[in-house]
DNA sequence: TCCATATTGTAAGTATGCTGTCAATCGAGA
DNA sequence: TCTCGATTGACAGCATACTTACAATATGGA
């Protein structure tokens, strides 16, 4: 722990908890734009489509929340997987206001032909780590995402989803 | 692990190393975000700061390769330090094509006075784990950070800082 | 019913982070 | 010395990620 008269050098931001998981964010999509290259997907389209074919008729707020992605992020997001004829935009019969979202065809085929792709590149994020400090980090890492949900602007709500199936509650 | 035939959900997103990296990235940035707020900082520019603190007169292209970002992206990044005030930009004296940065006054004092937000911040992101936990994760992320530095797109390169002194060998 | 309040999608603005490309410049070898 | 290839900073373009704001719409309570 270093004291306040301490100049802070290169090795303080190397070391910095925020600056290594920058750096493996970095990594991470990387390897997922790497593997996945044949697609052409992101790995913020991926999760969309994967969250859409899993809760089929969702609205991009309740989608937003189930994903952890900012409202205003996702807008585009869903632009481009639109032209790109993945998915599906319907108006909602009972709220004027949202449009509910489907997988296409085409996006339930990409879907189920990248899988393969998106496995090798989440295997590859920690396959030079021994095997059971994979579990450990992942263990870790787990447990501090959702012990610091609420610190991040969009904490995961994934309970969320079930409220467009009809609010009995 | 998966087999080929199974259907993909919404826990596989959650548990996979990708997307837990993503989150923590945001929750980093939210809470370093949170405490240096009487700062308006980022942590790129804070980083950005530091490096050209450890390396006056470093140029960009060497930045970039000591803090790991990309070239382009630095290039904006320099532009926001210099209109606050922070930085100066000097054409060097023996080559043309490149600006060297220096720290202004305002720079250094600012420094001064944001490191205690800045390691508040940084203890916070891991603050709910167990001490234990915490020097755990460290070391492997640290220990994977480095494994992979070869895989991100804009690999660490610390030593490139030491070049701008004279090409002795 | 009417109205204050909330929600939804969208947009504008800022900041990373990456892909390219480009002109100016540099450096090394013929 | 001349020229070719590399480097540098700048720019354009795309994709996240956040902020605020806004209009349309919904909802609950007086």
């Amino acid at each position: 722990m270093p004291s306040k008269s301490d100049p802070i050098t290169m090795d303080a931001v190397y070391t910095a908890p925020g600056y290594l998981f920058r750096r493996m964010q970095q990594i991470a999509v990387a390897i997922f734009v790497e593997e996945c290259k044949a697609y052409d997907l992101t790995p913020v389209q991926y999760a969309s489509l994967v969250s859409i074919r899993t809760h089929p008729g969702i609205d991009a707020t309740r989608l937003s929340a189930v994903i952890a992605f900012d409202r205003s992020t996702l807008g585009s997001v869903i632009e481009r997987l639109e032209a790109k004829a993945y998915i599906e935009r319907k108006p909602s019969p009972g709220d004027k206001r949202t449009k509910l979202l489907y997988l296409t065809k085409s996006g339930a085929a990409l879907l189920r032909d990248i899988i393969p792709s998106v496995e090798r590149a989440q295997a590859r994020i920690l396959q030079r780590l021994k095997p059971a400090d994979r579990k450990t980090l992942l263990a870790l890492l787990t447990q501090l995402v959702d012990l610091n949900n609420e610190a991040s602007r969009v904490p995961l709500r994934a309970e969320d989803a079930l409220e467009h199936l009809g609010r009995s509650g």
